[in-house]
DNA sequence: CTGAAAGCGCTTACAG
DNA sequence: CTGAAAGCGCTTACAG
């Protein structure tokens, strides 16, 4: 078939090839009898709207870009659905970049997406991103954009993630009151601010408990499973032995429940288990899992939602949404016979 | 900054618009030095190339779309990335998009790559998609693409995908040679080829042994862990007791082990489970879980492969690629009590 | 090796 | 309510 532009349509239909971008954008300074013939005529000689165009003319793209990590992560891969359920509502296309956590990588993605020119773009900044990094790149370029999940030390712009200090700080005061106090932090990146900030909620309960924190028990690795294996064996090669864990993510907590049965102890009976993000999945393990809800898909939707005021508004002063965390206590931090006993102490 | 446009890279290097372009295609019809002369400047003015202009004048876009279920489902996690992974390796930009296995939103994605001029894409298709549909949408455009994971009947097209009834023959031997004999087949929705093509297998399996198959052991659901949990039930309402069962992916498996457990069996020694895919957890249960392992992300890599032959000539004749299954089996079907008691019948 | 000209398929003021 | 004209920022023959 032979491609079919405005021109042709215009001339079938004996207007304009204004008035047929003008149907086009239902405008209502075209008269409902045109409109309807120009939409028979498009339908009958199949004509497709060339969006490249549009976007070279109209200044605009009506792409949006999310720039994230990796979606083998369950957390993010419930994030991705979210925010394109929330650009596909607003008529953009999403184009899809993973830096595996790599900054050289993210940082030629961003390049890419910017020559690509997405009205906007949704970044979770890999671990070792700085703010000199984004300035030179999505900075210079002017492109909208909003952090998620993850900020950037020193680097002011939008911002949408789940209150980490508070988060940590509502799992500490959960243990502490069922009764452990030598409690570990296990996993995840040392560089990255979500750990830092659930690490420092934690210690401020433990404080305020006037439990001593032994610096010793915070354990940085990987951000996967395999990082809470690891986490538990540094654990025991070091001979240290709390009570209780609380881990970096779900997902590093699966690793690290795996690794104590494999030492020999039950989680949940000689040891509690806590953690981040309340994947589904933490609902059934065995013990079930005390997590902390992060809520990727509220996160995604609000993301989405903070983008397109900075679309519509460049000069808006950058704002932070800070998400309030709920704690879902499970099996794995309330032994029920420790209960009987009267607690461990 | 006022933005940068050819037209002043060019003014400043005293060349013409046409010269400058040439050296962002590093043409050899440009010298060495007007070349460096040309860069230097682009760098220094801060030049962003604009894709959406080139994009228009040359006819492509240097996008590819993926269209698929849903991401959150840990196949198609993987699969994901390796085509991200194998597209960006090409410089090509991934426009995505979910259908959530919903046709009618799986048309409107397709409308809208195809109105962005995505120079290939890659469809998974949902589940009730038919051939007439594509042919109106993607077929009717002539935009290359690939099917991937699943097929759609009498809709001719390159397709990449693993060879199910192969996968379930692999597993339906397994069992028999194990001495397993009521096998059920559980879960995954009725219209997936996937579900028909292996359950195929597993009964060619079973005629070849001479095994009587029961119709009533096979037992359509979703295809996530509730589907599992569904069909378990289903059976056990039916008063059904076979002494393993097939499951349609790992997720149902998954689903399928809980409720076993939740009506008193234990998986792997009361009754055994096998299943398709061979997820990186299908090795972290408890007990291991035997599955044909089908490669997202061999899949992913050929099907990045397939499109860009595709691309290159849109005249080859549809090619069908069907990766080879490979059965891991794992505690979940080898059962060292009943073997100790040389065998179960 | 480089330049002048045309054009990709739309949208956007502007004029009537 | 509709049209004529200009132009978005590139690339592509073509000519020299």
């Amino acid at each position: 078939m032979a491609k079919v532009t405005l021109k042709e349509v215009a001339a079938a239909c004996g207007v304009s090839r204004a008035t047929v971008s003008l149907v086009l954008q239902d405008s209502h300074r075209v008269s409902e009898g045109t409109k309807e013939r120009v939409r028979v005529a498009m339908r009958e000689m199949g004509y497709v709207y060339d969006r490249r165009a549009a976007n070279l003319r109209s200044k605009r793209s009506m792409t949006v870009a999310l720039v994230a990590t990796d979606v083998r992560n369950p957390y993010f891969a419930e994030l991705t659905m979210a925010i394109e359920a929330a650009l596909y509502e607003q008529g953009y296309a999403l184009l899809l970049g993973y830096s595996r956590d790599d900054v050289e990588h993210q940082e030629r993605l961003l390049e890419a997406m910017i020559e690509h020119r997405v009205d906007g773009l949704l970044l979770v900044p890999s671990y070792e991103t700085t703010g000199e990094m984004l300035q030179r790149t999505l900075g210079a370029s002017g492109t909208p954009h909003v952090l998620v999940t993850r900020h950037v030390q020193r680097y002011d712009a939008d911002y949408v993630g789940v209150d980490n200090v508070r988060a940590a700080e509502l799992i500490g005061e959960h243990l502490l009151a069922e009764g452990y106090r030598r409690i570990a932090f296990l996993g995840g990146p040392a560089q990255s601010t979500a750990r830092i900030e659930r690490r420092r909620g934690l210690i401020e309960a433990l404080e305020r408990w006037e439990v001593a924190y032994d610096p010793a028990m915070s354990i940085a690795t990987t951000a996967d499973r395999e990082g809470g294996v690891g986490a538990v064996e540094a654990l025991f090669a070091a001979d240290l032995r709390p009570d209780a864990v609380v881990c970096y993510s779900d997902v590093v907590a699966f690793g690290a429940m795996a690794a104590l049965r494999g030492a020999g102890l039950k989680p949940g009976v000689d040891i509690a288990v806590a953690s981040f993000d309340d994947l589904p999945a933490a609902a059934q393990q065995q013990p079930t899992l005390t997590s902390v809800a992060s809520y990727p898909n509220r996160t995604g939707a609000e993301a989405a939602d903070l983008l397109r005021r900075r679309m519509d508004d460049p000069d808006l002063p950058p704002r932070t949404v800070l998400l309030a965390p709920e704690l879902h206590v499970r099996q794995s931090t309330v032994d029920p016979v420790a209960r009987h006993e009267g607690g461990r102490l």
